[in-house]
DNA sequence: GACACTGTCAATTATTAGTTTACAGTCATT
DNA sequence: AATGACTGTAAACTAATAATTGACAGTGTC
């Protein structure tokens, strides 16, 4: 059963983020800084409004400790789920010229 | 040994996506008419000067019957690499502020 | 009451994904 | 040798969007 099928989204980066900066006794403001970033940007990431870009996962990859990939994933992820809802139909249509080729 | 530390840039998603056509008998300007976009568009990332968009994820695999993933991470593993380089310095710099709290 | 931080919005800028048009080239078939 | 299908590449354009900055109303706390 892959991410697609799922009727539910998969969990958004910033959720995880901001558990991670509690865990490290970050406050927003403080994190921006060290990401070198603006705290709006930072809240948006963590409201779920502003993705997570390869720039930002290796800061906050380095920031955290684990690397972009884990940020960059969860990125993917979410926005894979969502296009998929959107672009079903087309989806479909491209399975249907596949399959009579 | 991360990908990050390497020398030489992972290989971009363009030439798997040439090797993947060729295996399925298929040329670009029908690829492209089946994948919905331009035979210019699909010729670029194949050149790789154009990214493999989430879209252009679900539909190449689609296309090619492997799901989106493979293409979504080749293009990030791409991405990140030459991000890292650009951005050295600046991830240097979060490392010793991260050192030093 | 001052201070540090949060949540949010609007305006702006810079970048870029994708389309379309265009032109020169290859390769096969008739 | 001409036709037709496909390739490689470039320029111009449009639409979307990532990120910044400035602003303002909060909350909590020392």
């Amino acid at each position: 059963m892959d991410i697609f099928s799922r009727d539910v989204p998969p969990t958004h980066p910033g959720v995880i983020l901001a558990e991670a900066l509690e865990n490290m006794n970050l406050k927003i403001m403080p994190a921006a800084s060290l990401l070198g970033t603006s705290r709006q940007t930072l809240h948006k990431i963590i409201r779920g409004d502003a993705p997570i870009t390869p720039p930002m996962a290796l800061k906050i990859g380095t920031l955290c400790g684990n690397g972009p990939n884990l940020w960059i994933n969860m990125q993917t992820n979410h926005d894979l789920w969502h296009e998929a809802r959107r672009m079903r139909r087309e989806i479909e249509g491209i399975e249907k010229a596949v399959a009579g080729r």
